[in-house]
RNA sequence: GCGCCCGUAGCUCAGCUGGAUAGAGUGUCGCCCUCCGAAGGCGAAGGUCGCGCGUUCGAAUCGCGCCGGGCGUACCA
């Protein structure tokens, strides 16, 4: 990278003034600093803020920035050094930019690297119940995780992706018992679905798709013929279901709506290494052993007749009911056991298991990392990335999302806007941060959308390539001409081309701010790298989509202002590389985010 | 009450391991298509970075205290 090219010269020019600066090492003193690119254009290519150094120093910073531009004036390929305040910022020359640009074109992947080689993730996220369709909140879990993931992969992590599938306790009775009715008012549109009442809580679903899954189970004959006989055994008023009826129904529920979420995740560009079940997990009897082993080890007791993890000997603020008082498990209990597989399957492969939650669980968080503490795990081995909620705009009043109500679904919000525009803007902002989803906005005036900038940027791309080699009408005289550059030749020369070759991309350019697009284009190009690995190690995959959005605004900015396709073939080739980089590169970001790059919009 | 997240331009948000005149999109107002895609470019206007105190040569950034908003605080899942 042309940073790393720059870093190594200063560092010469740091060696050469670290007794003026009475450093002890030049190390100790490279360390203080960072190579930034400066706020504005006119302060130069690079910057670097001296100021860190006036604790050895013992001088004021412009006096040390002052010595270190002195010093900077002696590195060959560092041009122009200038001070301002505790900064000295300079100018890299032309040769370091065409090393640059020649190095990205020769790279087999951009942005690819070893940074997380050593990385073994198993990274789970959305894991919704199967009890109602993905809502808009599932759409941030969905569109962060699995930029993470291509992210983290980039970096040269494994990366196992996991969707944790909620199939077991009361919330499945309750879709169960949903089915039932609708069912019944399939036979007899008479019979009642059961009223809310205000003061206790609702065991039902009412929402409209679980009259879809009851009309496509007695859509088939055998099904149907089935379930009349149970509805022969229920009674007014209140039609209860036998026992076998809600065993199939909860089936028949959790296999249709495990289809759908999968077909949708599908659609949206997600393929899950594995859904694991929570009734397997049961069946396997991994609960109740991983509960045998929290008593081993002493940090499970019983107490009026339930059974309690002793979580507040670690961070959390009192202990846990594992085992009701009925004897059932709590929700807890699964989740630790599950938790636990992660981290004891296939020989504790796993380095790290990443989790993203709804900020709505972060309570939660301090009795995982108990839990796995007890179990004798790395607590730090377990990393939660918690997203905060979206809240939906409709008429421009905010509502808090549910699955119980009618209301857009994820589904509907990818029908209607696209999964590009959906996955692009669920990622554009920080997980940190509440996220406002205008449905309105969405559904009338999706050009709005940043993510068309970005690939209308893509598409210029494309479009130059197909102007530069395909074949040509002289509007003239009505005559197809051969391409501007033969394809074959092209290819030839993007194989084969040195520095030499590329020497010329600076010619013809005089107009300053021509020249100042070409070059922050070229630095901007040759940052690529630095930001996935930012992306993936800071597990912000927002810088992504703003680093896009920057290089497709200095991309259009030199299109303006320097003309690729110029009659010297011999000056068009080098600024066609750089187009053809820029378009690897937006591929390659957009594809990271599992945004489509369109060739023609 | 306690815990976590947030409060930056009219709106939506970046920036937050302290550092230059606080940035972008959108909206508003100008200008730019005989020339590679105007879903574009160039420019203007728009800010006591919620408030106060503190640490520091220096605070949007760190600490403390307020104020405002969201979420959580189950033998629910």
């Amino acid at each position: 990278m042309i940073k790393e090219q720059v870093w190594h010269q200063l560092r010469d020019a740091l060696s050469r003034c670290g007794d003026e600066l009475k450093l002890e090492s030049t190390d100790d003193g490279l360390a203080q600093l960072a190579l930034e690119r400066p706020r504005q254009l006119h302060f130069g290519d690079f910057a670097v803020n001296v100021s860190p150094l006036a604790r050895f120093a013992k001088l004021p910073p412009p006096k040390i920035a002052e010595i270190v531009c002195e010093s900077v004036k002696t590195s060959a390929p560092l041009l122009e050094p200038s001070l301002a305040g505790g900064f000295v910022n300079f100018k890299v020359d032309t040769q370091t930019l065409l090393d640059g640009v020649l190095r990205l074109l020769q790279a087999p992947a951009l942005g690819q690297n070893t940074v997380m080689a050593e990385d073994c993730i198993l990274l789970e996220y959305v894991s919704a119940n199967p009890t109602g369709p993905l809502h808009i909140g599932h759409g941030r879990w969905m569109a962060l995780g699995n930029s993470l993931a291509r992210l983290m992969k980039h970096c040269g992590a494994t990366v196992w992706q996991e969707f944790y599938v909620n199939d077991y306790g009361s919330q499945m009775n309750n879709i169960a018992n949903s089915v039932w009715y609708r069912c019944l008012q399939q036979c007899d549109a008479s019979i009642p679905f059961p009223e809310k009442t205000e003061d206790q809580p609702y065991p039902f679903y009412p929402g409209e798709y679980v009259v879809d899954i009851a009309a496509t189970y007695l859509a088939n004959d055998e099904n149907r013929a089935e379930f009349e006989q149970w509805r022969a055994m229920a009674q007014a008023p209140d039609y209860q279901a036998p026992e076998k009826a809600l065993e199939v129904l909860k089936a028949e529920a959790k296999f249709q709506m495990m289809a759908a979420q999968k077909r949708l995740l599908e659609r949206c560009g997600l393929v899950f290494d594995l859904w694991f079940s929570e009734t397997d997990l049961h069946q396997a009897g991994e609960v109740a052993d991983c509960l045998q082993v929290l008593k081993e080890r002493g940090y499970a007791y019983e107490q009026d007749g339930a059974v309690w993890f002793a979580s507040s000997r670690f961070d959390d603020d009192s202990d846990r009911v594992l085992v009701k008082t009925d004897g059932s498990y709590t929700y807890l209990t699964a989740d630790i056991a599950y938790h636990w597989d992660k981290f004891i399957r296939d020989d504790g492969c796993f380095t790290k298991a990443i989790n993203i939650w709804g900020a709505d669980h972060h309570g939660y968080i301090p009795r995982m990392k108990a839990a796995i503490a007890a179990l004798g795990i790395d607590p730090e081995r377990l990393e939660i990335l918690l997203g905060q909620l979206v809240n939906l705009k409709v008429d421009g009043q905010r509502t808090r999302m549910g699955k119980r109500k009618t209301m857009m679904t994820l589904a509907d919000l990818v029908d209607e806007v696209g999964v590009d525009a959906v996955r692009f803007w669920m990622v554009s902002k920080s997980q940190d941060t509440t996220l406002d989803f205008d449905v309105d906005l969405a559904a009338s005036a999706s050009d709005e959308n940043p993510v068309f900038y970005v690939q209308y940027a893509h598409a210029r791309c494309c479009s130059i390539f197909r102007n530069a080699l395909g074949a040509r009408l002289d509007t003239a005289e009505g005559e197809t001409l051969p391409p501007f550059i033969d394809p074959q030749a092209w290819q030839a020369y993007l194989s084969a081309v040195d520095a030499e070759g590329l020497g010329r991309l600076f010619d013809d350019i005089e107009d300053e701010a021509a020249l100042t697009a070409l070059r922050e284009l070229i630095l901007k190009l040759d940052g690529f790298q630095d930001k996935v690995v930012e992306c993936a190690t800071k597990r912000y995959p927002h810088l992504m989509a703003r680093y896009l959005m920057d290089l497709a605004a200095d991309f259009h900015s030199f299109y303006s202002h320097v003309r690729v396709l110029v009659d010297d073939p011999e000056v068009a080739k080098p600024r066609l590389v750089v187009v053809e980089l820029l378009r690897r590169t937006l591929a390659t970001g957009l594809q990271l985010l599992g945004v489509s790059a369109p060739q023609q919009m």
